[in-house]
RNA sequence: GGUCGCGUGGCUCAGCUGGUUAGAGCGUUCGAUUCACAUUCGAAAGGUCCCUGGUUCGAAUCCAGGCGCGACCACCA
């Protein structure tokens, strides 16, 4: 605790000296950070501890290095998620969107925000994050807005943006559609029915979309159903018969069940794709709660589980269910809430990507991967890219900033010749066709990485041309979680490229994510996760950084635990200590106390050979720590400096040193001072402690520079 | 099904643009304490660097195949 309060009171007066702050005026060479903004959903979890952990020391280098340095943070709204959280705190108060309203419960929302915005700058303070605080943005504050209106009314203005009913992932629980990159698999143990449709007998897993069908289809290659093909037969529905066509499709793969299927193109998205080749009605028999419609008859208004199991009398009894089996498969659920996909026909936006990917591709070669194989991954998911669905039915984000005359476009449709504006605000024009202010805006908000993905632009404040976008993009330096590579990277990298003819970032870092020894993830609900908060109380900031540090290489997962992570912040809480002893044998037990030895000669010419030996081996340290950090190869440099300071300058130099103090004094004091300097970037509190205590140093250590070997 | 990655002492990992006795932390064993430091120091045990083959004067490191594990992506109803 002691030792908590001594650090605050350095970070706060780094804070108060403007040691954090970038200036766009200084004639030094910008180097720019980008922080990937953590959702606005409660803690910083072990991930972020060691994402802002690199950040940081990669923002300390370079200012020793005498760059302008900015490190620029700040937090995003994270739409869905943030909505979940929310929810689920409302719902202990018995409360909820639909009992509070669109208005109360944005008022909640944003002093959720505050909330959660207060924890974050408490965490950052702890850790002793030097970013510029002055500049931190917020993805839903007006700057932001603009850019995304920037944003949007261009891809409208060049034809890329687009409204229609489509076939999206709906996400019923949500209550809003999803992405593809959204949702994830989970294996499940399911039933395949076998059901007798006419001539055929089709192999489903969904009985229940069986209302919705409007076709049967085959391979076009298979021999067995060739001459079926293009035929109407009655088929039995339960409420009564109905004629349905054989088509043909290569989408069919003749080796599943019968090599028939039943088209259901208003809820599957492969059907939905047969049904537009072959121009098939799109009945709609799932609405967006997950629950049959009319068109479902005696079964309608249950959910699509409930229905299957009810309607298996019937299907038994009128002999539509020939066989049943054992079926293995995966089915996509939410990625934040596990609930189970429904595809639905809906009215959602698009953004065209192919052009934009395009332009992407074309110039990923200018931007440094770590590690560098990324770009391939990247760039095969853009050569596939498909359209990006940017609506989303959600109360927190950007509203559409799309207006229609409510008198005139009713029913909100959207083109160059409809009544509709693109806005931010109430247009307040009147209407060209009924010359009225009949405004209404868009209901839905914009999926949250349509303004994430502009983060390094918007940060800056683009679209206005400022000094700091002029100066600082593109960004030095990026990093952030494999997880939200496409998500995020591939669109900060289309988005930039296309809006501003630029890369957003020169090195873009990919860090390893921290698993649970089980290899799955970390969660809070497992009750797996590791804490940061309850590493730094045991063993404080810096042993908990250069613990993060070792697990920091490129790209590369590891698996650890409390214990672990335990194990390892003791061993450099015990690192700590041996380099508070360092200081306190080299500067309390000086020899000469009025240390006249020590200042005037400056280490330059000493003959001994454990001298000219510690002095080599510190220059191949610097020379390998700075080629480290260079490679942004964390956990490399703080090795070589961890084991320079502990095994050969206090085992092996301090040791010999003992017989001929004085005249080692000069090399003890330029050692433990470099030492201090090489490990600042990656434990800034007791480096700097023992630099103004032991060493009596008046100007902080951050702004001395990054020690070299030239002159040695 | 596709792509990518991983497999190194008991555990978690580093090293892998090929080259001296393969490293770290934790754990284990033995020894040391008026010394800046027991939050320590010295020493030791413990490794077919997954398997097979290839390239090479030389491979944990490069190549091919295999086995095992994992992640990501994918419209098999």
């Amino acid at each position: 605790m002691e030792n908590q309060n001594k650090e605050q009171e350095i970070y706060k007066s780094w804070e108060s000296q403007g040691l954090f702050s970038a200036n766009p005026n200084s004639d030094k060479e910008p180097y720019s950070l980008l922080m990937p903004p953590p959702n606005l959903t409660g803690d910083l979890h072990l991930g972020h501890a060691m994402q802002h952990s690199i950040l940081d020391a990669v923002a300390r280098y370079k200012r020793m290095q005498g760059f302008d340095v900015l490190l620029l943070p700040g937090v995003d709204h994270a739409g869905i998620q943030f909505e979940g959280t929310l929810d689920k705190i409302l719902a202990k108060e018995d409360l909820s969107k639909q009992k509070l309203g669109r208005e109360k419960w944005l008022e909640r929302a944003w002093q959720f925000k505050d909330e959660v915005y207060k924890s974050f700058h408490d965490a950052w303070t702890v850790f002793g994050i030097s970013a510029d605080w002055e500049r931190e943005v917020f993805t839903l504050e007006p700057k932001v807005q603009k850019a995304v209106l920037e944003e949007f009314q261009t891809f409208w203005d060049q034809d890329l943006l687009y409204k229609g009913a489509y076939i999206v992932q709906w996400c019923p629980r949500c209550g809003t559609a999803i992405e593809d990159i959204e949702m994830e698999y989970q294996e499940r143990d399911d039933t395949l029915y076998y059901l007798q449709y006419g001539p055929l007998v089709l192999a489903t897993t969904r009985p229940e979309t069986k209302f919705g069908d409007t076709a049967m289809a085959v391979n076009p290659n298979d021999e067995r159903y060739k001459d079926l093909v293009g035929k109407e037969f009655e088929i039995e529905t339960f409420g009564g018969k109905k004629m349905m066509k054989v088509i043909a499709d290569d989408a069919i793969d003749p080796e599943f069940g019968t090599g028939a299927e039943k088209v259901t193109p208003g809820h599957d998205i492969l059907d939905y794709e047969i049904g537009k080749r072959h121009n098939l009605p799109i009945l709609q028999v799932i609405d967006k709660q997950g629950r049959l419609t009319e068109l479902a008859g005696k079964y309608a208004g249950m959910k699509t589980n409930e229905a299957r199991e009810a309607m298996l009398p019937e299907l038994k009894e009128k002999g539509i269910l020939v066989k049943t089996e054992a079926y293995k498969h995966s089915v996509p659920v939410c990625e934040r809430c596990k609930t189970v996909v429904e595809p639905i026909i809906s009215e959602e936006w698009f953004v065209k990507m192919k052009p934009l990917a395009k332009k992407a591709i074309k110039n990923i070669d200018k931007i440094n991967f770590y590690p560098s194989n990324y770009k391939k991954i990247l760039v095969d998911w853009m050569e596939n890219i498909h359209d990006w669905s940017i609506s989303r039915s959600l109360w927190w984000g950007h509203r559409i900033p799309v207006w229609y005359c409510s008198k005139c476009n009713p029913n909100k449709e959207v083109g160059k010749d409809k009544d509709m504006v693109i806005s931010l605000e109430d247009p307040g024009k009147n209407c060209q066709t009924c010359g009225q202010k009949h405004w209404i805006q868009d209901e839905q908000v914009l999926d949250t990485w349509f303004s994430s993905g502009l983060w390094p632009m918007s940060t800056l404040g683009w679209p206005n041309q400022t000094k700091e976008l002029e100066r600082y993009f593109p960004w030095s330096f990026e990093l952030t979680s494999p997880e939200i590579k496409y998500l995020w990277i591939a669109r900060m990298i289309m988005l930039s490229l296309w809006h501003k003819d630029s890369i957003p970032f020169r090195n873009m870092f990919f860090h390893g994510m921290l698993r649970p020894l089980s290899g799955a993830k970390f969660s809070k609900s497992l009750g797996n996760a590791v804490y940061p908060d309850e590493l730094i109380k045991s063993w404080g900031t810096d042993a908990t950084r250069m613990t993060l540090y070792t697990y920091s290489a490129p790209g590369r997962d590891s698996r650890t635990s409390k214990q672990l992570m335990d194990e390892r912040a003791k061993n450099f809480r015990n690192f700590g200590n041996k380099i508070r002893n360092i200081a306190k044998f080299v500067v309390d037990h000086r020899p000469d106390p009025a240390g006249v030895i020590a200042r005037s000669s400056a280490t330059k010419q000493s003959n001994h050979k454990d001298d000219k030996w510690i002095l080599e081996e510190l220059n191949s340290t610097i020379t390998a720590a700075t080629k480290n950090i260079e490679n942004f190869e964390l956990h490399l440099a703080t090795d070589t400096i961890y084991d320079f300071v502990w095994h050969k300058f206090a085992d092996i130099y301090i040791e010999k040193s003992k017989s001929r103090r004085a005249e080692a004094q000069p090399t003890l004091e330029y050692i433990l001072e470099t030492s201090l300097k090489l490990l600042h970037p990656f434990m800034p509190f007791l480096t700097e402690e023992l630099w103004q205590e032991k060493l009596g140093k008046k100007d902080s250590i951050m702004s001395t520079p990054w020690p070299d070997t030239k002159g040695k």
